[in-house]
DNA sequence: TTTGCGTTTAACAAATTTGTTAAACAAAAA
DNA sequence: TTTTTGTTTAACAAATTTGTTAAACGCAAA
């Protein structure tokens, strides 16, 4: 049935989903997939053809997401500096949610380069160009240190994603249990938009209004 | 021979160090080592018992020489920003020689978390200890905001190494050649010096004293 | 020369993993 | 009830990969 169709098909991805890019189980067998959902492993080639479509396709729906929110978060109206504030929260709260999603992307795209363009293509705007005007007024009105827009939003991204990148060395050096480590994530918060503006945080305001699923 | 040996055995060890961390083939296969090399894929164990052994006893060789290059940097007699200027400098440049290496940590202790404490029990000196009292100084003294050491060398790891470990996503995303991205890199080195401190980085005149094979 | 030792090779066995297929199954439609 | 349609399963074949082993090779010492 086609209910029963969906159901199963959204399992499979959903469960998939965990085990990628949750549990960080990035070369996760097709057997190790249907197990965590429950199913034969032939299902996999049922639904999805093969496993590396599979991935694909998770990958796909996941970034578009992420880069949906991204794109929400930059496009609204509020001022400059409270923009940036929401952008440091929607990406650690994301990276919280899934810690691994990074991790495989990058290991995947040093694995095959020619999958770039296809994760990149949906990247019809740079986020850079995203904020590219507000951050050269700024940098004009001598609220912020001249940079390019460019290596404005990698200092960003970096700050934010670096961390989750390197969790397991990061925890383990500084001897943090899980639960420390996620308190130390969001305290950099705080830290990374201190680092960037040289200011406090300012309090979100605008922000219980553009982000409803928190982790 | 004891000389063929050494040869033939750091010849392994050299190419595969290439293949993994130049390169970026994470999953290379014993055969693909053994034709980097130009050996037959028997020596591979002959040498090094197996697959997992060359890794970890690679990646513990690599991880040493690194943190003994940013040790060195963090416990010269210089100033302190000097300091931390070599320490972006280094990074970059060995993040350049090495573009794969953190990347390859990254997936491998995402893999298999429990190597994590091997890599890592060399560290009996966190980084971060060795610069919070210059660090504590300079923030007593009002020129850097508050923030831990630990915070603070996470940032500058950050800014060092994400460009490097999302490098193909990066470079398609802003269409950069090879060359480009490296010219963007080295240009970072002072980007992400005015990023921590807020004021241009200096002359490095201590710096040729330290660093002599660069990439 | 031949003996001995470390090195290198080719061939083999075992394990893992992927994708296919034919048949069993369940439920709705005729 | 029978048929049809779509779903699920178990079994199979093929490919890949790892690690072992026995034999060949080369060179230095006896």
């Amino acid at each position: 049935m086609a209910a029963d169709e969906i159901q199963t098909e959204n399992l499979i991805k959903q469960k998939a989903k965990i085990l990628f890019f949750q549990k960080g189980f990035l070369d996760a067998t097709t057997q190790e997939i249907a197990d965590e959902a429950g199913v034969n492993r032939a299902l996999i080639h049922y639904y999805f053809r093969s496993r590396e479509q599979l991935l694909d396709l998770l990958l796909h729906e996941t970034l578009k997401e992420k880069k949906e929110k991204v794109r929400m978060v930059l496009t609204s109206g509020i001022p400059f500096r409270e923009k940036i504030a929401n952008f440091i929260d929607t990406i650690v709260d994301y990276g919280l949610t899934y810690p691994y999603l990074d991790n495989f992307i990058i290991s995947e795209t040093a694995r095959s380069p020619e999958k770039v363009e296809v994760f990149c293509s949906m990247d019809r705007v740079k986020s850079s160009d995203l904020i590219r005007e507000e951050l050269e007024r700024e940098i004009s009105n001598g609220k912020i240190a001249p940079i390019t827009a460019e290596h404005f939003m990698i200092n960003l991204s970096a700050l934010c994603n670096y961390p989750l990148l390197a969790k397991a060395v990061l925890q383990t050096i500084h001897g943090m249990t899980d639960a420390a480590y996620r308190k130390f994530l969001l305290d950099r918060k705080q830290i990374i938009y201190r680092t960037i503006f040289n200011e406090d945080m300012p309090e979100l305001v605008a922000y219980s209004n553009l982000n409803h699923n928190r982790p």
